[in-house]
RNA sequence: CGCGGGGUGGAGAAGUGGCAUCUCGCCUGGCUCAUAACCAGGAGAUCGCGGGUUCAAGUCCCGCCCCCGCAACCA
């Protein structure tokens, strides 16, 4: 492996970001960081994005009484910003109405093979309030549940993928690894839902239903795509796929690892639609999938009716981006859903940041400046005191456990608070142990320049900053790293 | 009987037959280099419930209760 891409999914953009995608945006960070380090800049190719088609954009936009244009403009705006506040380190932001995605989602469709694309009568249960069909299993009463109105019965022609088509195909690349899904848990549940029978999913709708919003049906000015249709192609259409540009080259076709880090609610459309489209197109396909999991808050669902969502702007404001990148790391877990709340967020802070890095830092630069004139020889051999962390967090990080691998490198900083304490320079200086001082310093000095390496793909501020502090001429006591909040 | 995952001190987790572990929080003591930080010790768990196998069960088997995902054209 020698070239990595990674992407996070594109939300689309019917509401300001919350702190879930803030966690996908950090956690696929982490992983494009350490790329990043170990490739060179050049060989890691890191895409986020926003997803401007879907038709929940149209009607957001119409409630706010804005043209579907400028409001999906803004509201990716926000996205961005998002991106640059919390010190995401992408390549590339894609918006799904740019000239290059609507270009590359039509080579795709057109590019798949003729005979998975046809035309089928669909008709189904379709709510005009919520401008979407439902199953029978959805009804409530037999009403629509959100507005508790009669259904209407819909016939409607569209274009149909072939999904059937895949399905020995896909379960044996899932359930060899050759498509590798994280974790387990979501690869079994792909596994069973292909087992069960994969039917033809629609790929595309009437104009009139898309309210002429969306990538047209090459030939066909009376549809549009499907909104997944065009919204998973922009993972290609970023690396200018339209043309097949060099980057395309380099990171789709070429000798390139390709990761999609997703939410578990789209698992479906990336572990199965996604790959079936591409081999229709006889196009490569990504090699690894990670599903997260969702971010609570206070323990529950994030829901706009119950106003407990978290907006990851404020807190940045107030926290910095450095520690709300280090909780949503630490504290959520890789697999399965975590929880969100203040108070465990203030807990973390201060635990984690100013006590165990903030404090073992001041009190190592301190000793350095009281008992050894400014300065530590830093030991000549790389990880001479951590190398079981490189380890480890090579070991986790391959399995996205991100809490795991910090948990790994905060140990060190446990290690040294430890050693300190036994070995107790102040009372060695009354007695004039200069030298044996000098070489704990040494050897702390040295763990803690590990440290901050080691931190570099989570927390990539704070690491400079260490390390900065660390290689000056003459060290002095540091400012903390992570001040107390309170008092 | 749709498929799958889970229930372990106050919180979050580890633990595939052999002394119940880790992180945070709590209590006590120690230290004074440090951001009231740090170190040591301690309290706190009938391992969801009931039965079974075994010298030995959180772990294996059977039954039950509870929680959470997925269950196809909203994304």
């Amino acid at each position: 492996m020698s070239r990595f891409y990674v992407t996070t999914a594109i939300p689309y953009v019917n509401a300001k970001p919350h702190i879930g995608f803030a966690l996908e945006l950090v956690q696929a960070d982490v992983i494009a960081r350490y790329q990043q380090i170990k490739l060179g800049e050049d060989n890691v190719y890191f895409l986020t994005g926003a997803d401007e088609n879907s038709l929940k954009n149209v009607q957001a936009a119409e409630k706010e009484g804005k043209s579907t244009s400028n409001y999906v403009a803004e509201m990716s705006d926000r996205f961005r910003t998002l991106t640059k506040i919390l010190n995401i380190s992408n390549n590339d932001f894609i918006c799904t109405t740019e000239q290059r995605h609507i270009k590359g989602a039509v080579k795709l469709w057109q590019t798949c093979n003729p005979e998975d694309i046809y035309k089928k009568f669909y008709s189904g249960l379709y709510c005009v309030g919520c401008e979407q069909y439902y199953t029978q299993e959805e009804l409530v009463e037999g009403k629509c549940p959100e507005h508790k109105t009669k259904l209407e019965l819909v016939t409607e022609e569209n274009y149909f993928f072939k999904l059937s088509n895949y399905q020995r195909k896909l379960e044996e690349l899932i359930d060899s690894d050759q498509l590798q899904i994280i974790p387990q848990s979501r690869k079994n549940e792909m596994l069973a839902f292909i087992r069960d029978g994969l039917e033809d999913f629609s790929i595309s709708r009437s104009r009139q239903r898309a309210r002429g919003w969306g990538v047209p049906v090459p030939g066909d000015d009376s549809q549009v795509m499907y909104v997944w249709f065009d919204a998973l192609s922009n993972y290609l259409n970023a690396l200018d796929f339209y043309i097949e540009g060099e980057l395309y080259k380099k990171f789709w076709v070429g000798e390139s690892y390709k990761l999609h880090v997703i939410g578990k609610g789209i698992t479906r459309f990336h572990c199965i639609y996604w790959p079936a489209m591409l081999l229709s197109a006889g196009l490569p396909l990504p090699n690894k999938i990670f599903v997260h999991g969702y971010v609570t808050v206070d323990g529950q669902k994030i829901s706009k009716s119950l106003g407990n969502t978290v907006d990851p702007f404020e807190l940045v404001n107030k926290y910095g981006a450095e520690a709300v990148r280090y909780y949503l790391l630490r504290e959520i877990p890789a697999y399965d859903d975590g929880d969100f709340s203040e108070q465990k967020f203030l807990q973390r802070y201060e635990s984690d940041l100013a006590n165990s890095l903030g404090n073992t830092f001041s009190r190592v630069t301190n000793m350095i400046e009281r008992f050894g004139q400014g300065k530590f020889n830093q030991a000549e051999n790389i990880n001479a005191y951590t190398s079981g962390t490189a380890k480890a967090i090579e070991y986790h990080l391959r399995n996205f456990q991100f809490d795991k691998a910090l948990l790994a490198v905060f140990n060190l900083l446990a290690e040294i608070d430890v050693e300190i304490d036994q070995t107790k320079p102040w009372v060695m200086a009354r007695t004039g142990q200069i030298a044996d001082i000098q070489l704990l310093l040494d050897k702390w000095g040295t763990m803690l320049l590990d440290v901050a390496w080691y931190l570099k793909p989570f927390m990539p501020e704070t690491a400079i900053k260490m390390e900065k502090f660390l290689r000056q001429n003459k060290i002095t006591k540091s400012q903390p790293l992570f001040p107390r909040l309170n008092n």
